[in-house]
DNA sequence: CGTTGTCTTGATTACGCTCAACTCAGGTGG
DNA sequence: CCACCTGAGTTGAGCGTAATCAAGACAACG
């Protein structure tokens, strides 16, 4: 994987600039690029978590199953993402993770970050605030799921997807791809597949959202932001510039 | 702050054994010890975010509103936890802090944060593990929110503190002191207080959990761990060795 | 043209919310 | 010492959001 394909580059520069050595190290993290089918697992709960992997290409998403059959989707991971970083201080997955699309995953083992403990001040910074961010997002959508109707819970998701995916991607207008199912919507939203499906319904009588197989349609932003009641401080893109705290 | 006084040390002792410098990095940490009422603040969304705090003594928990009014509790702190980690890639704050009672906590700089990060790769490596842990903690939060009963969620809070309790403390025997109003276990729960005072009474009609004021009795601790489907893989003691990382 | 899976719509049910009245313990002042 | 107040917790009645169950629509595919 070289330099300029490498999306975990691409993803950190948004935190600091990098000097030659550290995007090395970087670009070592994705010498193993593995093709990956939509749908196909990349590990189970209880699996022995040894390694993190970036996920170069494709959607993922992790989840949990419960007791009751239910199954909640904890994090949806898009391209630059590294997955795993919670399982840090464990030795066993303590999540599923599944392929969304097909996709390019690249494994490396927990002991590359230690070198990049070792190494680099800055990217350590990074790696850190990449995983506070992540909590952060986490954060926010614990108080959704806890606290917000169904209507609420289906604008911020997709308020919240569709600014992730205009990071990332900066010619997205009003319109993107969701390539997820209701019943994959529901597992994420903690709502049965028949609900949302409903509350889809009048999002779209509202003229909030249209969507069309897996097209979404945003015309208003600012209205479907302020029916999630979304508060983007937690998304915002003004980084903390990490050089000032080293000073 | 000395060092058998330092619950830093008591608490990193968990991940990793530690060189007399690293103690030293830590104790500095603790500097500056502040007494802190109940019920005050420590900080509020939005408030400049450039300092961690540890907790040396009391309870406190984080805390989001919502524009309906209504609040969700999102974390609860102990001593020893290290309170903000979350806002390290924010300029400004993202929760708000409030003591639940009387304690001293000790204010440091981001920028020591970073101090560990140069001269410690294995304190780097525990505070990565503290924050993975703590993670671990609001995703298995979030999973309970969005999908159980109010009786599963309020089984599962009460021995997770249980166990968390534990873990500092060890002379707990299924007794403990729970400092907190039905108002606030409904902030937590995401729940109304009405209802927490419903679940308490099935929970005690069952058997399963007494309450007294704020002291809570539990006489069969895994009854009340498979009430709350509690699986506590992502609590587990037997902490994946870091030095082995390192070799 | 039938099959399959996903989505939609309708009818019924249930869990937890809201509102309101009541209990109880602790604290305060006469 | 008692009367009163306050705040937390409890209990009851009615309601609403979302779950469940079931039938039907629709598209994709063989």
């Amino acid at each position: 994987m070289s330099e300029d394909q490498s999306c975990i580059i691409h993803h950190f520069s948004h935190y600091c600039s990098l000097t030659k050595e550290e995007k090395a190290l970087l670009v070592s993290l994705e010498e193993n690029p593995t093709d990956i089918k939509a749908g196909s697992l990349l590990w189970e709960v209880g699996d022995p978590a040894k390694e993190f992997c970036t996920l170069h290409s494709g959607w993922a998403y992790s989840y949990r199953h419960l007791e009751s059959g239910d199954r909640q989707i904890l994090e949806i991971y898009l391209p630059g993402d590294i997955i795993g970083l919670r399982e840090f201080a464990f030795s066993q997955r303590l999540e599923n993770v599944c392929m969304i699309t097909d996709g390019v995953v690249c494994h490396f083992p927990h002991k590359r970050l230690l070198e990049i403990f070792r190494q680099s001040v800055p990217l350590t910074s990074v790696v850190f605030a990449i995983a506070s961010r992540h909590q952060a997002l986490v954060t926010e959508r614990l108080v959704t799921l806890a606290r917000r109707s169904a209507r609420q819970k289906t604008a911020h998701f997709l308020y919240e997807m569709y600014l992730r995916l205009r990071q990332t991607n900066g010619d997205i207008d009003r319109q993107f791809r969701l390539p997820l199912s209701q019943e994959q919507l529901a597992d994420i939203l903690g709502l049965s597949p028949v609900h949302v499906s409903r509350t889809f319904s009048l999002l779209s009588e509202e003229g909030l959202v249209f969507r069309d197989r897996h097209n979404v349609t945003i015309p208003d932003l600012k209205a479907l932001a302020a029916a999630g009641e979304f508060d983007d401080c937690y998304l915002h893109d003004d980084v903390r510039p990490l050089f000032d705290l080293s000073a």
